[in-house]
DNA sequence: TACCCTAATTCATTCGAATGAGTTAAGAAT
DNA sequence: ATTCTTAACTCATTCGAATGAATTAGGGTA
């Protein structure tokens, strides 16, 4: 068995209270004389006591664990997210308690549940979908809600995501310089997609560039790409750019293309979001936006964290140039 | 608050340990009238009950919860294995804490603490070193462990891996029929790295290969490469096969060989190991070996779950033949 | 010596759920 | 009518740690 306050207060002679005090570090509080700090204080180590933190949650004592709910897309994206996190949380000396979601439909409160029993501090949700009623549910027991990327807009939960708008908008400039004019848009069956496919929208006129097709991929991005790309290049005058929701879909994009006998960016430029890891090993290296991850995790884990007001935090977009962009040139 | 099962006991009149009863799922035991079954399991569904871990872990109820710790090597190797984990629990209403340690030193108390405080039923270890005292003193603490891929050989914990042995065999037989006489190795500095170095050691010889090289990435993969591959292609006569211990290496090492001028596989072979996503979107796909995901983690997650002794089992590797492989093959 | 003060320590209760050991009430057997 | 049975519930205690309130011991003051 793993030893206890009690036990260590028997071998002192002492009572529990009188132990309690001491290695609950609040000794200071109340007097207590240097010599008995000193006799717990070993015993303890050389007894092996580690406090049980079940006790401990019991009495109210915080448990220093977020949630972190991730959709089930599988994509490096959110490795990258998880890692800092881990990372960010072992510093701080918090513990980390991962549960995935079907973005598509709101979590049962079965599904919720292993989460919810660990009296968690905060959650962070990686890949908010709309399907928002369980985030008020989880605010509503007192348990803070940060969205990492953009999250369903209401007023009880905090969201740390990079201008899509702009995001968008640098794409489009980019492609526009790149003598792209028809452009068109693979997205998810997701927030996000939605969002960035709203910022094309809404300024690709102003740049004089057309919309040329605008899919969404329902399937497994594997299976579903043939199809959607039959859809995306089936016109006879066929964009000469996408842009894509994610690095993932961009790369499996590229690949169809190519099995097509198009080559990017010769034939059609292509660009993603999220700058994954290895997305400027492929070729043609990836034109993507890089999402400052660092900055989105701690801003996450600062919000939940810390009994502030919920925060909406919106972060500058890094567009990063590579190959896979540059509509018309020949790389090979 | 947390609804707790005294709520639902006042609001329906009747006493704490009839509802601990009926929702401990153990009314069956001793005898509870039909009607107050259903009043209870309906009032603490929508009043959204959630049994508070903590109070039950005080009483020794297990916490349905697993760790996981994995090695901060950001691989999206480890990626998917926790997306698989994390389905697999769900499955099982199990929750996971997630925590990452440094291959390179051993957890300290105070780094484990995080995780142990949760109560856990077992934890499963991904990507092991053989610094390996921390893991007795789990198993001395009555958790059970499982090490996914080769972990420490030792007698207290389980291990679920492929068989490297024969997946190095295989690696070296494919290169030897694509003429491949002289081939190196790229590791890291890990204990599973370790153990594919032998699996070629021992099977080179046989197969009349020679060893043309043997080097550690000490430092990370991106600003460590161009070191490394100095010194394996440094000789006036370099190797004409690379085995590399993971995809990621082998992707980073392809990318520097092409830096350097040189076409893979035309003038030089690279395999991986891992078969890790998008690894056959690159150009070359990449050979590799696959490990079986799927059944690592499930059968990781029984060897902690079920209360057996420790099981050492070995999956058979499968070989993943592509193009990065196919010395000699001019693609582009 | 009687009285006070305060430093040092103990007592008693609490958190939420589980559970062995009662209690109650209603019906059956004698 | 008395006793027995048993279904349906309630009581009281426990897990380990925290903590407000109470107690004890020892030194100082009048």
């Amino acid at each position: 068995m793993a030893v206890t306050q009690k036990d260590i207060a028997k071998k002192l002679g002492l009572s529990p209270s009188l132990v309690s005090r001491v290695l609950s570090g609040r000794a200071r509080e109340v007097a207590i004389s240097e010599e008995t700090i000193k006799k717990v204080t070993k015993l303890s180590e050389e007894m092996g006591y580690v406090p049980n933190i079940a006790a401990q949650s019991l009495k109210g004592i915080p448990s220093r664990t977020i949630g972190v709910m991730v959709s089930y897309f599988n994509d490096p994206f959110f490795g990258q997210i998880i890692d800092t996190l881990l990372k960010h949380a072992k510093n701080l000396d918090y513990s980390v308690v991962l549960s995935g979601f079907e973005h598509s439909h709101e979590p049962t409160t079965r599904e919720l549940r292993p989460l919810l029993k660990h009296q968690l501090d905060g959650v962070i949700v990686v890949g908010s979908s709309e399907h928002a009623d369980w985030i008020k549910s989880l605010v509503d027991n007192g348990i803070p809600i940060a969205h990492v990327g953009h999250g369903p807009a209401d007023e009880y939960s905090s969201r740390i995501a990079i201008d899509e708008d702009k995001a968008m908008k640098q794409i489009l400039e980019h492609l526009k310089e790149n003598n792209c004019s028809r452009v068109a848009y693979l997205g998810l069956d997701s927030l996000i997609s939605r969002t960035r496919f709203k910022g094309i929208q809404e300024h690709a006129p102003a740049l004089g560039i057309t919309l040329a097709g605008n899919c969404t991929l329902e399937a497994d991005v594997q299976t579903g790409m043939p199809d959607v790309t039959d859809r995306l290049m089936g016109n006879t005058t066929h964009p000469d750019a996408i842009i894509c929701t994610t690095d993932k879909t961009a790369l499996y994009l590229i690949d169809e293309l190519k099995r097509r006998g198009l080559s990017v960016p010769k034939d059609i430029a292509v660009v993603g979001v999220d700058d994954i890891p290895f997305s400027h090993l492929f070729s043609p290296r990836l034109t993507t936006v890089r999402q400052p991850v660092a900055e989105l995790v701690k801003l996450a884990f600062d919000a939940v964290t810390t009994q502030s007001d919920p925060q909406k935090i919106i972060l500058p977009p890094e567009l990063i140039v590579r190959e896979s962009s540059l509509y018309g040139q020949n790389l090979c």
